[in-house]
Formats: structure tokens, C-alpha cells, sequence
DNA sequence: CGACAACCGTAACGCATATTAACGTAAAGG
DNA sequence: CCTTTACGTTAATATGCGTTACGGTTGTCG
């Protein structure tokens, strides 16, 4: 029945979805081609006919998650009309699918030393950013809100500002403003880690009136929202 | 000339030594038996003379780091004579330790996987806590920063932050302080773990203004800080 | 001086993993 | 129909790790 599936599609779909299995079920440091081919009832050399080795597993794997992340955000997204309701659609779908995929999530946002190569971090960050960024854009504009003006922010970070708006390419948008997407996105990744990692501790049987109290916050800061206190 | 060290302290520091070297060097994940017996020049079932296997070291050497970083951050406070200044000391110092100490800082606040035990993180939360928490409520009773009153907390919200402010012990500060104090460390440990995990990509070269700018805002927050703009 | 305990090495076993090379088979294409 | 190509297995090599049992050395204490 295996070798149906694996007739049409064939085997490096199954292992990719195979390997995403294990990552789910005992975390990413039990993934080996030896593991993946005991599921798969193969062998592990017709592993190589289809991937360089388990680094190449993983990277393929973070790359379809990451996808997947995106995916989920965009849909929720696409359902709402204006930009708050846009916004705080992304990052509730953020937090929502990260709670639901944890081992994707620690895949991702864990120990660096798990992806072999670092350079995926920088794309995949680039690619969440272009889910939030344009929303952020559009509430500016549409809104208004108060943001730091350029001169009364210190120089070294104008600096470290400027550098990042020319690298995310947004070279009309205040330097403001990119202070403010910036920490919307500090403050969603700290408290979802903090929630998926369990850093919390036991202190909290329930963290999503924090997180809806955090994102009041960041959507009053982006004009899309009330004043929460 | 290890022997010499040997024989004064024993094997067990050496151990333990040697065990959060490799640990720097390469990871948790290349922390084995075989390698601390490689690197010390003996044999790994010496090892067991002194811990129960590879799981009890990095659980005393978890305890070892947690109370580094604690020691830096109180060496920090104590210079400083003010509250604000001892906030933003303690703050500092917890970056500081974090950037200096990635291989550590990854060992507690990366994939929980690492560690065998989920309690210690329980435990070593509430110690990272003391050190703020004290300085949070000495601030509230000087300053009297603007929190958000009790009945405007949503019903949801208010039932999780009693909840650990009960865990905490600190049933004479307002639940809304305790939000605060819940803010303050969200924010701190999402700012250090991007920096440290490098999942801002190479989008910065010096993290330390967006760092400063936070810091400033936390600070206001509680009353012993100019608003930042 | 002799017994005892602490201490560490040796030997051995069992297990899992990655990776390469050679082999056979079955489908595809001329 | 024959050849070629794709594919997966078998075999083999190499490495690394944890763990237990046993044995010998060394220093200490009665």
C-alpha cells in the first residue's frame, strides 16, 4: 500500500512527509535516514537516489514549513476586509499555527544549530516579513499613527534602521515606522517562543489573554486600535 | 599536569569543566561521555564514578549557568544606587551575559529538548524573576507609574495574572503591575533571543541601539525613565 | 605492616548511525 | 526484442556512543 503512494509521486515526497512525521513526533534530533527508512519499510541508501544526506532533508523540510506558516497567514488574512482586522488576523494565524506546530516551530525559531545553514534564517525571516510589512505600510498610511520622528531618534540606531529599510527594500517608509514593525515583530516572536517553549513555566494554564492583551497593544501603536489602557 | 588539578577538587569539576567547554565549543548536541573522557585524557566510565550519565551533567551544569547569569545581573545591580539605574543594569547585564554566553544561552532558552528535565525550567525562570521582580515593585512604590487598573483588565486576563501572582508570592502588588512586570520580560527575552539566534538574519550589524531603544521604553514604562519619544 | 577503600583503566558487549560500492530487477524506449 | 536507464536492495566499511563487569594501583588508616 506504501508502494502505491509511492508509484505515483514518488519517494521523495514520502520521505519529506515521512521526515516531517518523525520531526512532529520525537523532535528534530531524532530525524536520521535510519529512522526515515524503518517508517518507510526502504533502506536507508535508496535515501541517497533522492537527497544528499539528512542536512538536505532538513533544509527542504524548513523550507515546506515555512511555506506552510505562510500559507496559514495569508488565508487568514485574505478573510478580513480592512487593515486592523488584517493585521490582527495575521498574528493571532502566527501564534495559532505555531501552538499547533510546535516541533515545526522549534524547527524554525529553536537552536539555531539545527538548520545546517544559517542563510535560511535570513530568507524565511524575509518571508514572514513580507506578510506583516506591506499591512504595516497600509496602516500608515491609512491611519496615520504616531511614530518617532526621524531626527529624535539616536543616531546609531537611525543608522541600524536605514541599513535594514534599504536591505527590505521599503525606501518609503519613515525610519519611524520601521521602529515600529520592528518591535511588533520582537514582541510577537518573544511571547509566542515564550508560550511554544514553554519558558512560561507552569505559570499560565492559558496564554492567549496575554497575547490578545500584547496585540491590542501593537494595534494601538499602529493606529488600527484602541487605546487598551 | 591535569592530574595535578585533579587531585585538588576532583574529577567531578573537572568534569563539569570540561563538559560546559565542549558545550561552548560545539553545542549540547556534541556533549558525550566519549568526548569529556577525550578531552580530560581519561576514560568515560570513569565518568559514572561521579554522574549517573550525560543527562545528570547537563542538569548541573544548567543549574552552574542559570547562576552565572544571575550573579552577572546582581554584580550589575549592586553598582548602581537608584532603581532605575539598577533596571536598566540588570537589564543590560542580562544582554550582555546572553551575547557573551550564546552556547549557554542556547543550552536554557533554545528547543527545551536539551534539557531532560522541563521543571528546571520552572525553577530557574523564578530565579531569573527575584532579580527583576524586587526591582519592578520598588519602582511602583516610588514612582507610581501609570498601570492599568484592575476592572479595566479583561475578565480572562485578570484570572491568568492572579494566577501567577499568586505563584509568585506577591500578593500586595496590583494585577496590573504584575502585567507590566509579564511585559517587561516578554519583551527582553524576545529582543536577546533574536539577537542571540540570529533570527534577525544579517539585517543588523550592531543590535545594541534597538536593544537601548527598548530598554528606554521599558523603562518609562515603569515610571524611572524619560518617554523615548 | 597489612587490610581496606577510593579511584581509574581495560575489556567487552550491544547498539545506532552514515556512507560507498556492487548487484539485480523492472520498466521504458529505440 | 534488445538495450538502456531508473531504482532499490544487499553487502560492507567505518565511526561513535553508552553501559556494565572486572581488575589493578595507590594512598590511607588501624
Amino acid at each position: 500500500m506504501a508502494a502505491v503512494e509511492r508509484k505515483r509521486g514518488g519517494l521523495a515526497r514520502d520521505i519529506k512527509g515521512c521526515a516531517r512525521r518523525i520531526v512532529v513526533a520525537d523532535g528534530v534530533s531524532s530525524l536520521t535516514l535510519a529512522a526515515i527508512a524503518r517508517d518507510l519499510g526502504i533502506t536507508s541508501p535508496a535515501i541517497y537516489r533522492y537527497y544528499d544526506g539528512v542536512g538536505d532533508i532538513v533544509r527542504e523540510l524548513a523550507a515546506d514549513i515555512v511555506t506552510d506558516l505562510v500559507n496559514a497567514m495569508r488565508r487568514a488574512v485574505a478573510e478580513q476586509r480592512d487593515t486592523g482586522p488584517k493585521l490582527a488576523a495575521a498574528t493571532r494565524a502566527f501564534r495559532q499555527w505555531s501552538v499547533e506546530h510546535r516541533a515545526e516551530f522549534a524547527l524554525l525559531f529553536g537552536n539555531g544549530s539545527a538548520l545546517p545553514d544559517p542563510d535560511i534564517a535570513t530568507d524565511w525571516v524575509r518571508r514572514l516579513a513580507q506578510v506583516w510589512g506591506p499591512l504595516v505600510g497600509q496602516a500608515w498610511r491609512d491611519h496615520a499613527p504616531r511614530i518617532t520622528p526621524e531626527e529624535r531618534l539616536a543616531a546609531p540606531l537611525r543608522t541600524q534602521l536605514a541599513g535594514y529599510r534599504e536591505l527590505i527594500g521599503a525606501d518609503d517608509v519613515p525610519l519611524g515606522l520601521v521602529l515600529v514593525f520592528l518591535d511588533c515583530w520582537r514582541q510577537i516572536y518573544g511571547m509566542v517562543c515564550l508560550e511554544v517553549f514553554g519558558h512560561f513555566g507552569a505559570a499560565f494554564t492559558d496564554h492567549e489573554p496575554l497575547f490578545e492583551n500584547m496585540l491590542a497593544g501593537l494595534l494601538h501603536r499602529l493606529g488600527v486600535g484602541p487605546d487598551p489602557g
